[in-house]
Parts: C-alpha cells; sequence; structure tokens
RNA sequence: GGCCCCUUCGUCUAGCGGUUAGGACGCGGCCCUUUCACGGCUGAAACACGGGUUCGAUUCCCGUAGGGGUCACCA
C-alpha cells in the first residue's frame, strides 16, 4: 500500500470545480439509490434477523448533477495516479465518498469515472447516512470506543441520519453480559444512543451462513479443509525463513474430491492475487493496497460460525450502513471487507478511518496503558459527560480556535474532513479543565445530587442524611474551584463536618492565642446578630478587623481555619452564612475554648 | 520481518505556497483578592531531518529517521 503523489502543479480545487454537466443519467455501476432499498429489504426477508428490525433507508432516489468536492475529497491526487497508472483501465472509481454539493443540498458521491486526469462524471446521490458503532462485549467502554461512538453519533447527526449499535459478539467466549451493560450503561451516559434498537451480531449467524454460501456457490471463496495445527506449523515456517506470514491458499484451487471425507472445513475467502485494491478514505485519504498483500481470510469457521470479517460486512450492509466510521486499526481490514462486498456486488460503503488514541506515554491505549472503562470517568473522577464528549470531540478532530464546543454545536460543525490523521495522546489535565469549566455551567440542583453520595462516602452517611439543599445553596460558592465532582465534594466536607473538627497543620498552626482572642472577640461580634444574611455578616466581620486596626485577611484566616479545619474553603463570609449561626458560633466557640497548643 | 498509516510548542490543535506560525491545556509572572479558586493581562515554548519543485516552502513531491497500526478458526 502507498499514498499516490498529487497533481503537483494543480491544486484540488481547481480540478474538483470543474463544475462538469452531469453525466450520471447511463445506468451507474453501483446499484442505485432504491436497488439499494431494495436489497436491503430482501436481506431483511432471507435472512434470520433477530429481533431488531433493520432500519430502513428512505432515499429520495439517486440524483446527479453540477457538483464540486469538499477538501477531504483528494481527487487531485486521484486525478494524477489514474493519468499515471490506469491508462489501461479507463473507468475506476477514485473519489467515491466524497461530499458533494448541489445547490444547497449535501449528496454522497458513489461513484466516480476517470479519463486520463480528468474526472469526466460522478453519481451523487442524497442517501440518508447511516452510521454505527459496533463495539465487541469482551470489556468495558472505553475512552477510544466511546469516541469512535461519538463521532459516528455526531456525522449522523450532523446528515440528518441514523445512526445505530451493533453488539459484535460473535466470539462467545470472550463476550460477556457485564461488558454489554457496561456499553449500554458508558454510551446511555453520554447521551449516545442508538436510534433503533441494538441489533446483536451473534443472532444473525444463520445469515451469515448464508452468504458464505452464496459466496462458494459463485465462486467467491472455498472450502479449506487445513487444520489448525497444520497453519500454526505454516506460521511457524514463515517466521523461520523471515516470510510474511499469510495463508498460502494450499486448498485454494484443489479440486473438491480430494477433500478427506467427513473431515471439518472453513470457508475462505477467494481474494484476489493480482492488481490493487483502492480505498477513498475519507479520512485518510487515498489508500492502495496490492491485492498479492491480501491473504484468503476464513468467512466461516469450521463449527459454522462467522468470524468478524464476513459478519461486519453483511451486518453493515444489511443494516444499511452508509459511512463506516472506526478505528485506524481497522484499515487494513477494509480490503478484505471489501472484497465481500464486491464478490457479493453489494454498495460500498463510505470508510473513515479515525487514529487511535494513545496513553501519555504514545503507545497505543490499551487495558495495561490506563485505558479506563467511561464508567470510570464518570464515578471515580468525577467528570460531567458533556465534558467527556467535549473533550473526546477536540481529540482528533478541530474546527479554528474552537475550544468549548456543546453537544449542539458539535452536531452544526462536526464533519469528517476535520478529523486529523494523525494519532493523539490523552491529556487528563486538558479534561479536567473543560470538566471545570462545564461544572461551573451545570446547574447547582444538578451537581448538588452529583455531589451528595460522595460527600456522604467520606462521611460515612447515608446519602439520605444529605442536605441537598444546604448543598445547592453552596453550589454557588463550591463550583468555581472545583474541576471534578470529587473535589466539590472536598470542598463541602466543611459542611457537613462533626464538632469538634478535625483541623489539618496548617489550620492548627493559624489558630496560635492570638488568633483565638480574635475569635472571641468576633463571637461577641456575631451572637447579637438578629439576621443571618450574607451582608449582615460581612459588615459585623469588617468591623472587627477595623477594630482591631488589622487588614480583613488576618481575621479571614483564623475564622476560616476555625470553622473549617482547613486553610483553604470557599470565601468567608460564604462559609458564616451557610454553616449558620448557631453551627457558626459552637464551632468558634470549641476554638475560643480549646486548651492551648 | 512484510504491508500500511502518521510527524506544527510538553499535550490537543489552527494553518491548505508569501503569517511577527494563531488558539487551548499545562508551566512562569502580574492584576483582582479574606484563603483557594474563578476571571483578566502577560511570558517561555513548535513546523523531526535531508533533498527536490517553486521567485518563495510549515504548506507540494521524494528519501531518511522516529512513532503507530496490522499480519488468528479475536473483534
Amino acid at each position: 500500500m502507498m499514498r499516490q503523489p498529487a497533481a503537483a502543479s494543480r491544486p484540488a480545487a481547481t480540478i474538483i470545480r470543474r463544475n462538469r454537466p452531469p453525466c450520471g443519467r447511463s445506468a451507474p455501476a453501483t446499484p442505485t439509490a432504491s436497488e439499494r432499498v431494495q436489497k436491503a429489504a430482501h436481506a431483511i426477508g432471507s435472512g434470520r434477523m433477530n429481533h431488531a428490525a433493520m432500519p430502513t433507508p428512505n432515499p429520495t432516489g439517486s440524483q446527479s448533477g453540477t457538483w464540486s468536492l469538499s477538501r477531504s475529497s483528494q481527487v487531485s491526487q486521484a486525478a494524477r495516479t489514474a493519468a499515471a497508472q490506469r491508462l489501461a483501465a479507463p473507468a475506476t472509481r477514485v473519489c467515491r465518498g466524497s461530499k458533494a454539493m448541489l445547490g444547497a443540498s449535501q449528496f454522497w458521491v458513489t461513484s466516480c469515472r476517470m479519463s486520463g486526469n480528468h474526472c469526466v462524471s460522478a453519481t451523487i446521490e442524497n442517501v440518508p447516512v447511516v452510521t454505527r458503532f459496533a463495539p465487541s462485549p469482551t470489556g468495558f467502554l472505553h475512552i477510544g470506543g466511546a469516541r469512535t461512538a461519538l463521532f459516528n453519533w455526531l456525522f449522523a447527526r450532523h446528515h440528518g441520519g441514523t445512526f445505530l449499535l451493533r453488539i459484535e459478539d460473535t466470539d462467545r467466549a470472550r463476550s460477556t453480559e457485564e461488558a454489554i451493560t457496561a456499553i449500554f450503561d458508558g454510551l446511555d451516559w453520554l447521551g449516545l444512543t442508538s436510534d433503533q434498537e441494538p441489533v446483536f451480531q451473534f443472532a444473525r449467524a444463520a445469515r451469515h451462513a448464508q452468504v458464505a454460501q452464496a459466496m462458494l456457490e459463485g465462486g467467491h471463496a472455498y472450502r479449506c479443509y487445513a487444520t489448525p495445527e497444520e497453519l500454526a506449523e505454516l506460521r511457524e515456517q514463515q517466521r523461520a525463513m523471515k516470510q510474511p506470514m499469510r495463508y498460502d491458499g494450499r486448498w485454494r484451487d484443489r479440486d473438491p474430491s480430494e477433500a478427506p471425507d467427513g473431515a471439518p472445513f472453513v470457508i475462505r475467502l477467494k481474494a484476489p492475487q493480482s492488481g490493487e485494491t483502492v480505498i477513498e478514505d475519507a479520512v485518510q485519504g487515498r489508500v492502495v493496497v496490492q491485492n498479492a498483500e491480501l491473504d484468503d481470510m476464513i468467512l466461516l469457521r469450521s463449527d459454522g460460525t462467522p468470524t468478524y470479517m464476513l459478519a461486519v460486512v453483511v451486518d453493515d450492509h444489511d443494516m444499511g450502513v452508509t459511512h463506516v466510521i472506526r478505528g485506524d486499526d481497522h484499515l487494513n481490514n477494509a480490503f478484505r471487507q471489501l472484497c465481500i462486498i464486491r464478490a457479493m456486488g453489494w454498495q460500498e460503503p463510505v470508510y473513515a478511518h479515525i487514529p487511535l488514541i494513545h496513553g501519555s506515554d504514545g503507545a497505543k491505549l490499551s487495558k495495561r496503558h490506563g485505558a479506563l472503562g467511561v464508567d470510570s470517568y464518570r464515578d471515580d473522577m468525577g467528570m460531567l459527560p458533556e465534558a467527556v464528549l467535549n473533550y473526546l470531540l477536540r481529540l482528533g478532530w478541530g474546527h479554528g480556535d474552537e475550544e468549548f464546543i456543546p453537544i449542539d454545536r458539535a452536531i452544526a460543525l462536526f464533519d469528517l474532513g476535520g478529523v486529523g490523521r494523525s494519532p493523539s495522546r490523552f491529556d487528563i489535565k486538558k479534561l479536567e479543565n473543560l470538566n471545570g469549566h462545564y461544572i461551573r455551567e451545570a446547574e447547582d440542583k444538578r451537581l448538588a445530587a452529583l455531589v451528595a453520595p460522595r460527600v456522604a462516602e467520606r462521611t460515612g452517611r447515608d446519602v439520605a442524611d444529605i442536605d441537598t439543599a444546604l448543598l445547592t445553596a453552596a453550589m454557588a460558592a463550591l463550583k468555581p474551584r472545583a474541576k471534578t465532582l470529587d473535589e466539590i465534594a472536598d470542598g463541602a466536607l466543611f459542611l457537613f463536618a462533626n464538632r469538634p473538627l478535625d483541623f489539618d497543620e496548617k489550620a492548627l498552626a493559624l489558630l496560635d492565642n492570638d488568633a483565638r482572642a480574635l475569635i472571641g472577640t468576633t463571637v461577641d461580634a456575631l451572637a447579637p446578630l438578629q439576621s443571618w444574611t450574607a451582608e449582615a455578616i460581612e459588615e459585623a466581620i469588617r468591623h472587627v478587623a477595623e477594630d482591631a486596626g488589622l487588614g480583613l485577611g488576618k481575621v479571614a484566616q483564623p475564622l476560616r481555619a476555625a470553622l473549617t479545619g482547613r486553610t483553604t474553603s470557599p470565601g468567608i463570609f460564604d462559609v458564616l452564612f451557610l454553616l449558620g449561626k448557631e453551627e457558626t458560633l459552637s464551632r468558634l466557640s470549641d476554638v475560643r475554648h480549646a486548651p492551648a497548643v
């Protein structure tokens, strides 16, 4: 595989803004939108689907016309390549998957013909966008998966399309109920819910087998009787001889009569062995792979169950998925999947392979590298879903200088062209900063409800015993000082502490004899107060400071220490007010009459 | 190892042939101030390297280096 050179002297825009008259009225090589729906419908009728109904795209039909392409297209490169390498094959698809504008409407280029380095015609269709997130339930939903889900969801929303969820549970040994729950849970928390009932892949095994059979009958697949041991040995040999490790096609052309009687077999794809396959990836650009690199991967295991490679293609087709947005680690797979799609004569989806997220050390984010389930961002770190969403969006995608992008704005702005091509590292500091931002914007009542359990945990009380009204009232003072819900809880602790307070070292150091004398004066000034308002409190305290000839800080710090046990807290008047007159005077008296340190 | 992808401040990114290379996080300073935050101002900080193409490359091409991905009867 290699990137093809671009037309050096001609910027993409000059080629793609050719405003060529439409040539799409002749029947396109690819199915029209309505044919596509028929195929999907047929699949529903003939395949054995699980309870989940397949989506039914509702296109307004195929259209074509004068068009120009967005920047994500790499047509100039395609043009150059076509001129250089495809002289023998004048009609080649090259700019599939590009976004096109026709008037004010958006369309998708579903096929494109090149002549020399001119794009002579394109078929564009305004098929409604269908995306999907297809996790395998072998573990929690981690941050990378969440971002993939987000991009798919955003893309569908942006285009008024449909976002689907498919659980890839064909690996029965590793799939767990817990993982499925964790995925749903995580997605729900983030608000990335699918527009239809999720599809469980394993339930569609019969349909997958059916397609494998069709491939077999069409001569696009064959039975392979090689045993796992045999294959392991083959790989070992190849490794030893430093040769590329891939299946050697030992059963590819053998006569079926040679097959051992009753022996188990797998069904393998008969992949093309010469030529090359091109993918116009909406993120990665044009990627070419020599077909000689492709091997005959297994479609159906010897137990008759489908492999991922088969199932993903069949399901995407049956579900009417138009845009496959997934991790970059699937890019190599896409070429093999395309073989199946073409063998079956199905509509090819637009691929968008987004770069992976790396850990802070630059390595692929894995369980070992600190990849955590989204639940731990919620539970352990006290993040708000909108903060996680905003952070994930900005990881690998940008729109000018915008940093704070709420979800509605994200929907309006999101496009595949804005997705970067290089992997990005996860930076918890930036997430925290964003979280602080969203905390400050969040409603006090909501925050109080979120923080209450954390306060309960810290104080060893029952959540029901936490005064959420008090928490809510305190929120305005608490939230500017916190980046996480835990920090809010920590900050709120003084409100729920039992007397006598625990003092930290610095607070203790503050409470010397002078300070305690001052606290005595303050108690005397506060005690007669009729109304316990922030204003009245402030006036009284300022008087104390004035009378003592001290700055406000000199009075506030000992008070803070005496009332919260710490040297940092919300503004001192807020502290007094929130604590209430009785508790304030009690805590101050505790310190005033405590034995000298 | 084969194949593929990637490379702008420490990190996330803007940039689409001519910019004092912009923003954000983090870090330093100042201001605000009753502490801590918030907020405001400000500073340090980047085009991996080498060749081309061009009047002119961060930007286009090639190569090198580095990083990453992938090579299962896993997904």
